[in-house]
DNA sequence: TAGAATTTCTAAAACCTTTTACTAAAAGGA
DNA sequence: TCCTTTTAGTAAAAGGTTTTAGAAATTCTA
């Protein structure tokens, strides 16, 4: 077992003061003379003591850290390329701060118990709307929270124009002829109002893909949308299984670059040649992106700047801001080798 | 500010039984009868309380929280695909015992300060030594710690054969000829003793390749290493400013992925054909590595299992195990695309 | 029915700080 | 010199839980 850690008193004892005294010299060292600080600094050092963190957050009533909520298991979560990113953006901010920030996952299933059990400060809640079951609590405690990916009313949100990024790659390949595109969409929690079948981020790129069908006559077929898991694997799989299944689609929407790649993956394993086979756009313009083989056509969104910009705004309602800012910010079609160039007109 | 939050004794109050009662609802049913427990959860919930995490931590000396203490800071240390692989394996566990992980930075410049604060119940100290000036407080203070890439002796550690992987990396190289072989190193943490200038990962990779050319009869250019920051771009802008200076390599070691990956977009940059022109063999095999164009011959090393044995251990050493365990995994070249093949013999 | 055993619940200590209000001593002002 | 102000330090409360030891009430045993 851990050795007994030193305490204050002890230090107290030793160096002859109060524990307040020793508090001071950590704390308020000009509430006490610097020759007493010097010696209790002294016989602190000696001692190995610092302050119990524990402790210290108990009577501070805060933590340090920012929570990250996000509706996956911790692993499952790293496993998604998206969420590195993220967290450097976020750790930005942290870093300057002095903060530290914890991915904090649903606790033994139920993401408000984890809320209850998690040592931080606030959270930026990742894809899920202020509404949500797990989040409204968080409101009802008073625990500041920033809303990413996802709709909010009373808190701040960070979001990106999902809509009409996806908007716009579907109608690049919508214009380039295609019809057979095969949409590969992440799991999704499962709303907790159900005004529609799809919201939040997954929600408003399907919508932009929808529209984009529409404005360009065509039905939206929903049994042309397949599950993927968030993940290079969980792409290639999903796109493995529908092939199997009898798909042939000449071009993919997919919801995240990281299914994309898996697609891509998957593609090249079927012998199919890309983009002359099968044309790929992802979403999101993760880092990776412009390093696979053929590099990825995709809509770019400022995911590090994202993450920094949330940071800074929990950070604002930590210090007491109350005010919700609502930001949004652009996304753009790029792109590269998984697609032709638009056709000339 | 956050609303004042529910305390146990107003839940007791109102339920009319104590707050050990309150306690023994949540903690420990069987010590009351069922009828009392039940009333006092329905109580609990209306009220909307749960207990304060914190409180809690401090009495029970534990958080839920695996540390995982790295040298740079969080932003740095998200930039590095490394590590969400690593988080991934140290997740796995974290998700089966109902942990947390998080990353603890340098506080203010200070990893031990950054040791003092952190409110967690262990650490996986990833790339120093036992003996680094920075671990030596934690384990005088008892806390339990689990080294990764680093040596240990009292503690358990986990590691990789960096030395034969990196020697097989150079082999190969040096027996197709090459002998302009500019080597990427990332910065390291400077070592708390000086016995050799290089040591932990780094010192065990570049000793791998040392040896190798030792064994093909050639000496080992110090000045043909350049330092680079452990991330994509610090790869580029290594091997750009290497360019710059006049170093015209036939072929590059890297000592992880994301430089190599680097090194191969800078190389695109400058012209160069990979293999052809410049050859390169990166080391980690991060998942990155294989949809790179072309793809990465690399030194595999298991990252995600790696960091689910560290958990593991630490867990195993939080629960009071006292023996210190060592496990080396082994490392294996695999070529790919950014090398040619060895030569027939 | 008396005594023992069990069940149900509680008081109080412990966990370790920080901070407020206050005292005592020293310094300053007239 | 006397009164006021400042400096240096302290006692005690507060923060919210868990746990130990024990009391009171109930059930069981013979």
């Amino acid at each position: 077992m851990a050795v007994k850690r030193v305490t204050i008193n002890q230090v107290a004892e030793k160096a002859g003061v109060s524990p307040t005294a020793v508090s001071f010299a950590f704390n308020n060292p000009e509430q006490i003379s610097q020759e007493t600080a010097e010696r209790i600094l002294s016989v602190a050092r000696e001692l190995g003591y610092s302050p119990n963190p524990i402790a210290r957050a108990m009577i501070l009533q805060r933590t340090g850290v920012i929570g990250v909520l996000v509706p996956f298991n911790i692993s499952t979560t790293f496993a998604n390329p998206f969420i590195s990113s993220f967290m450097q953006g976020v750790g930005s901010v942290c870093d300057q701060r002095s903060l530290s920030a914890l991915v904090v996952s649903p606790y033994e299933g139920s993401l408000e118990e984890a809320t209850r059990r998690a040592l931080v400060d606030g959270y930026i809640v990742l894809g899920l709307d202020e509404k949500h079951g797990e989040i409204e609590p968080l409101r009802q405690r008073g625990i500041p929270i920033v809303v990413v990916d996802g709709d909010a009313e009373t808190v701040s949100e960070v979001n990106v124009d999902d809509e009409g990024g996806a908007y716009d790659a579907a109608c690049h390949l919508l214009a380039r002829g295609h019809r057979d595109i095969l949409i590969v969409t992440f799991q999704q929690p499962a709303p907790s109002h159900l005004d529609h079948v799809y919201y939040g981020v997954g929600g408003r790129r399907l919508a932009g893909y929808k529209r984009a069908f529409a404005d360009h006559g065509l039905e939206f077929r929903f049994n042309w949308i397949v599950q993927s898991l968030t993940s290079i694997e969980g792409g290639t799989a999903a796109f493995s299984q529908a092939w199997e299944d009898g798909f042939r689609p000449t071009a993919i929407l997919a919801l995240s670059d990281a299914m994309a790649i898996g697609v891509l993956s998957a593609a090249k394993h079927l012998g199919l040649d890309v983009p002359r086979d099968l044309e790929v756009i992802g979403f999101d313009d993760i880092p990776m992106a412009v390093l696979t083989c053929p590099s990825l056509s995709t809509v770019h969104q400022p995911i590090v700047e994202k993450g920094r910009l949330a940071a800074e705004l929990l950070v604002n309602s930590l210090a007491g801001d109350r005010k919700p800012e609502r930001v949004s910010l652009p996304t753009r079609l790029v792109l590269r080798d998984s697609t032709y160039p638009s056709v000339e007109r």
